[in-house]
DNA sequence: CGGTCGATTGAGGGCGCTCAAGCCTCGTGG
DNA sequence: CCACGAGGCTTGAGCGCCCTCAATCGACCG
């Protein structure tokens, strides 16, 4: 590493706006907004991009009731979304990981709608809504980008409704795994071995079910040799016939 | 009404063009797109929607699989969306009212990702998708407004999966009619006295109950005096008493 | 008038919830 | 260093909500 780098690297840590962290340079950018975005256009979404934070386990990104004003762009890490019930316990609505933007169902609302919480170290982009609705208008590629990550949060939604309208505790937590392993494949990571973020309290507030219920599929899914359990560590032994679980067909 | 009105009207039935139905003239239009926009502005957007269409009950408006052009804005009618699962049981991921926008979850997908179809007589407006970004980029007002009404189906979404993942089959179908009662009410209709546009089967499917289960808690609630039941016209009697099973409050 | 579709109601059973006990891993403080 | 408590996880026993299966009824229609 050349001295220049590695001085730009230190400069990173001490400033957010440091070249190594630019949208250009980052990798999720062909996950997150930039998609189609290059030189000139790229560089003025970048320069809209002018608080990246770290953020710890537990740190809020932001919470039900502050006013809304930006989205954020997960650059590393795994968030949780939720709301509070009147009775006070919460309902998941979403896992999240790097690539995604978190923060869009408030644009209808004036405030945050929901709480967004990291669950283990993370590192977000802050981006401003007013000024990404002007480069929306004036960089048709973002625009179109922009409206297909809100229709794919729509999507995911459906997706979650049919789950927790349709299926039983085994076909949800399948399901569960399978999207998980999905999404750790397409970020380049294991699709049959990782670590789970949350808790199995967690997981069942996602999935509508409660803890006990998760924690003793997880038990049935070992017995059967679907998937090796080991704490928060899971291996997914057997994806076709969790596939089967999932879609109720008989072994 | 005056011999102009009366031929205007009569040309409405002919032309679906006809000046009757523009957006300016639409009763929807503080409900819909057109929210904050006047003068040559609605116009843009008027000319952007050239096809009306009178739709029966049973016609589809878009269907799973086909390529995704327009979105529809519903002038008057009912309407249900719903997707088809593996093993061909349909879960209806929402009802539609007028003044709403359907479609937009296919932004992302190229195909449409779920079924749309008309409960009863209806009226829709198609917005060819690509010429409505055009115009966004025009007109930050219509922008912004499109942006908040994608968001507000994310936030519905987000009741719905706490409705499935947190309620029991009364806390549903009295948070179901609490919804339906706001919308009616929203729209000028009685907030306590409404017609049912979809069947049992169809509530459960949306609810993730069995229609026996949701003829069984009708029964129930009207029994409570809670509601009046007479096939599909419905009476809520109390208001109050149903938002207390809603929240799960004692009596 | 039979046929279909939607709705209601009953009987019985199973999945997942509730309540409870116990284990393990941490981090903290004596 | 260990004691201790807290939080997360597992496992068991019992029960209740909702599903399944089935019969019946009314409305509508060819």
């Amino acid at each position: 590493m050349s001295p220049m780098n590695q001085q730009s690297l230190n400069k990173t840590l001490m400033n957010v706006n440091g070249p190594k962290q630019a949208c250009s340079n980052c990798c999720q950018r062909e996950r997150c907004l930039p998609i189609g975005l290059e030189g000139p256009d790229l560089d003025r979404l970048d320069s809209l991009v002018t608080r990246r934070k770290h953020m710890q386990r537990g740190d809020h990104v932001f919470r039900a009731g502050t006013p809304f004003q930006s989205l954020f762009a997960i650059r590393t890490g795994f968030f949780k979304t939720y709301e509070l019930q009147e009775d006070g316990q919460e309902h998941i609505t979403g896992f999240h990981m790097a690539g995604e933007i978190i923060g869009m169902d408030a644009i209808s609302t004036v405030h945050n709608a929901c709480n967004a919480v990291a669950l283990e170290y993370s590192e977000i982009c802050e981006i401003p809504f007013p000024q990404l609705e002007v480069l929306c208008r004036e960089i048709p590629a973002l625009q179109h980008q922009f409206h297909k990550l809100m229709s794919r949060v729509i999507i995911q939604g459906h997706g979650i409704m049919m789950l927790l309208g349709g299926m039983s505790a085994e076909e949800r937590l399948a399901a569960f795994f399978l999207n998980l392993s999905q999404l750790y494949a397409i970020r380049g990571y294991s699709a049959t071995d990782f670590h789970l973020r949350m808790t199995r309290d967690e997981i069942g507030h996602y999935l509508g079910m409660k803890l006990e219920t998760v924690s003793r599929t997880l038990a049935k899914f070992q017995r059967q040799r679907l998937i090796t359990v080991n704490g928060r560590h899971i291996e997914l032994q057997d994806l076709v016939r969790l596939r089967q679980v999932m879609n109720r067909e008989e072994m």
